[in-house]
DNA sequence: TTGTCGGCCGATCGCCGACAA
DNA sequence: TTGTCGGCGATCGGCCGACAA
């Protein structure tokens, strides 16, 4: 997977250490995942373990899109580890051509997870990440090519109607509603990398045992915009 | 699973040993099964070993519902094995309870796979598995509730009519077809144990990798009529 | 006896503008 | 600006008898 379209995916809020940085590996963290409710966890306490990162996999589920990241752990001294780490040749920050990726998320309403097959495309998505329309048309429309994080194109039918006039996309999407099981409070995300080459991923609600936060109903992904 | 429907999901040519009788094991089959296309299992050739099958149990794929049988083999001595085998009190057969169970296996016609959701069902099939009909209605309707190998029901709705009058199951069909992903090719079997205890069953097709038998079309499974 | 077809009716899908938040 | 609704037209599922193999 395109490492900018994984970041994308992923949202602001992920953060993935650089090749070669130097982490605590935290045996307490990994129990706890692996058997949340076990009174084990609390009982056994384990010191963090100094670690190098010795390889990163970026990598989506096959059945849910989801992205995760496969880190390789390489234990190492104390000694080692409080020096300055060896000075591999590898890029700053992400992996910077550059050329940008333009991105939007949005939490599905029902309307566009139930309703009869649209999702309705804000303005700002549909201004700066979607390709222009042809506004002379009327009304404006066109088909939109997308790719998924496994490769598979998508199409949809991108229109501009309504009073008042509205971004919306219908023909393609109830399909893409269906075939990645979304629902209501789960995500999408829109990104263009270069001139149409267009990508859609896809993020899953929070668990939420109740009705969400108590408080604001809106939990902060720190996405654009 | 109830070893009579097992049996009659598995078809007459399926053939189980009894518990505790004497087998060879033949590592070479095994490898082949494992690797059909291996070159390693040409070259590595081991004699069988005589076992004696200390467990059997009949399952069903709980995806495909195809069914299989699990087997325990245990090794023993050229020696031991030769001896008569020690009679452990065990049923002789099948476990016979004295109520039979009736079956009928139909390989399913591309009309009952893809057409209109309906299932032609034979005449035999009706008359000697399938309750009876009330022939005074007009047409004569039923309900029938049978149960699959996990024990899900599936109500189907059977009625006789058209011209010249045929068996037809209706309402209910294809969602069934849907859930098992059924084509033409495969097939179904029904069973009524007692009276009014009806079971259903499926048979993938034999994979073919071309058009299947070049004579005759159909091949022959053993089944009842 | 039973496999396939076209007709046809009803349910669902999904596109639409009208609102109102 | 955009979420939800009711309307309604197109499509599809699926029940039917008519045939013919």
């Amino acid at each position: 997977i395109d490492p900018k379209i994984w970041r994308a995916c992923a949202g602001a809020s992920v953060q993935i250490p650089t090749l070669f940085s130097r982490v605590y590996y935290f045996p307490q963290g990994h129990v706890e995942h692996c058997s949340p409710s076990s009174t084990i966890s609390s009982s056994v306490v384990t010191s963090p373990i100094p670690c190098v990162v010795s390889s990163i996999n970026l990598l989506a589920d096959p059945i849910t899109d989801e992205v995760f990241a496969h880190l390789t752990l390489h234990p190492v001294s104390p000694d080692q580890f409080n020096f300055p780490p060896s000075r591999f040749p590898h890029h700053e920050g992400d992996d910077d051509e550059r050329e940008e990726v333009v991105t939007f998320a949005k939490v599905l309403t029902a309307s566009d997870a139930n309703n009869g097959g649209g999702f309705s495309v804000p303005r700002y998505c549909a201004d700066s990440v979607f390709p222009p329309l042809d506004f002379q048309a009327d009304p404006p429309v066109q088909k939109l090519f997308i790719v998924d994080v496994h490769g598979v194109v998508w199409d949809f039918r991108h229109i501009y109607r309504g009073t008042p006039r509205r971004h919306l996309l219908t023909t393609g999407w109830s399909k893409f509603v269906n075939s990645k099981k979304l629902i209501a409070g789960d995500s999408v995300v829109f990104m263009r990398k270069s001139v149409h080459e267009m990508f859609i991923g896809v993020r899953r609600a929070p668990i939420s045992n109740n009705k969400g936060p108590g408080v604001g109903g809106g939990s902060y992904f720190g996405d654009e915009y």
